[in-house]
DNA sequence: GAAGAATGGTGATGCAGATCACACAGCGGC
DNA sequence: GCCGCTGTGTGATCTGCATCACCATTCTTC
């Protein structure tokens, strides 16, 4: 480990693979690792960095081991919807390498981390040689295509902003944050804008939904945490 | 060939290749190709068929060889959202027998038509066992999301119905479709009903979208074939 | 070709949420 | 302390579209 320009310690190796077990690159054969481990290179980025931009020729994937990254698209008026928020383990940009198309999506940091870059050409080299792992990679783009798919059901069916909204306060609420009286305790990390940007309504649509979740007990604010009242509540508005 | 019961003729092979060379499963080795063959079985459907539901649990592939398939998801009080309109050469269900989750989508014939069916295990032998197919298989996954992702923007970015009805028939306006002084004819197959589900509005808001765009000369009908007077003007509402 | 179903057209009404407009709170910088 | 900046709360207004209601037209099917 070493102590680097942004307050963070690089961590020598995260493409394979301590993050995660279920992870694209893991339990590669032997061989396959090594050879991974020779393509690959790490990189520390402030908050702020972008990974890569909407629009550009794909340059390789990135394995992200530490710090989270917004993924987002924007209209030509610079309207922006938020489509994820990666965080460690998550492989970005995969489909714009294996499709050989712009990057769908700009990906910025949120907060100073660090990622893996493997790129484009010895990549795809490495797929051809190491058939496991493109069935790997084919299992990957099946599951982000199955993330795409609930956002589109979430934009397409879901009608009301609060629906959303509640849609989303379900998806921050994992068994991790759950307490023993069935409430939920969620650090808060995204701006009211940045909420809007995710189920697409406006700002101060945003607020109001928060002093309305306030007024009707289902959530409350102490500090930047977060604490949803109950689960079930939340699950009746949220319809779909 | 042989005549079937809903009039129409069997291709006695639709899998290997003559439809699109882009094709999933073309171009692939001759022993691929014949073990392809082997597993593959061929079927046709009458109007209004399923070939899959939305939450199944994966049996296998869809070849689609002749008629249109409506591909849709739905809420559970009944709000539908169409999201693909799939014709020959198609790959129906290969999300989801890859990952083995539940088909994310409802499969219906739209019209008569011919599909090749792959069941599951079988064809993830055949891709452990040909791995270059597998290589196919994570680029047309990677083709989907892509048009998943069209999807997400046009659902989160695309505010008013108009600009997405204006994208919609810009989508239809392909270069086979174009005539000479810059119009493009297209054949209507679709009601206003299922127009709605596709961008997310009501049939009426539909009706009175027809109604304007013929008003200010975007569009023409004659009978059944759509007249979209040109590109440019349709460009410039979508704003996206 | 008649009965019935599916599809399409259009008016009246109401309301949710976008938009605009400010005021205020917190925080870092110098 | 003062500034400037980003993020938040909340009122007032305006509007586009969903909803309801009904009728007209076009397709099925026997």
């Amino acid at each position: 480990m070493t102590r680097t320009p942004y307050g963070l310690n690089i961590l020598d190796n995260c493409v394979t693979c301590p993050l995660r077990q279920d992870h694209l690159f893991c339990n590669l054969s032997l061989p396959a690792g090594q050879r991974l481990n020779e393509i690959k290179s790490t990189a520390v980025y402030p908050k702020g960095a972008m990974l890569f931009i909407e629009g550009q020729q794909p340059r390789g994937v990135f394995v992200l081991c530490a710090g989270r990254v917004k993924l987002s698209t924007s209209s030509r008026e610079g309207k922006t919807i938020i489509t994820k928020i990666s965080d460690s383990g998550d492989v970005l940009g995969l489909n714009a390498v294996v499709s050989n198309r712009p990057y769908e999506v700009t990906a910025e940091m949120m907060e100073p981390g660090q990622a893996n870059f493997i790129p484009r050409e010895p990549l795809l080299q490495f797929l051809k040689d190491y058939p496991d792992a493109s069935v790997r990679v084919a299992q990957q783009l099946s599951r982000n295509y199955f993330t795409a798919y609930e956002e589109i059901r979430t934009l397409g069916l879901a009608v009301t902003p609060s629906e959303k909204f509640a849609k989303l306060l379900l998806s921050w609420s994992t068994k991790s944050t759950m307490q023993g009286d069935g409430s939920s305790q969620v650090k808060m990390t995204l701006t009211h804008e940045e909420i809007a940007e995710i189920i697409g309504t406006t700002r101060e649509t945003v607020s109001r939904l928060f002093s309305e979740f306030k007024r009707k007990q289902l959530l409350q604010l102490k500090g930047a945490t977060l604490v949803l009242r109950s689960r079930g509540a939340l699950e009746a508005i949220v319809q779909l």
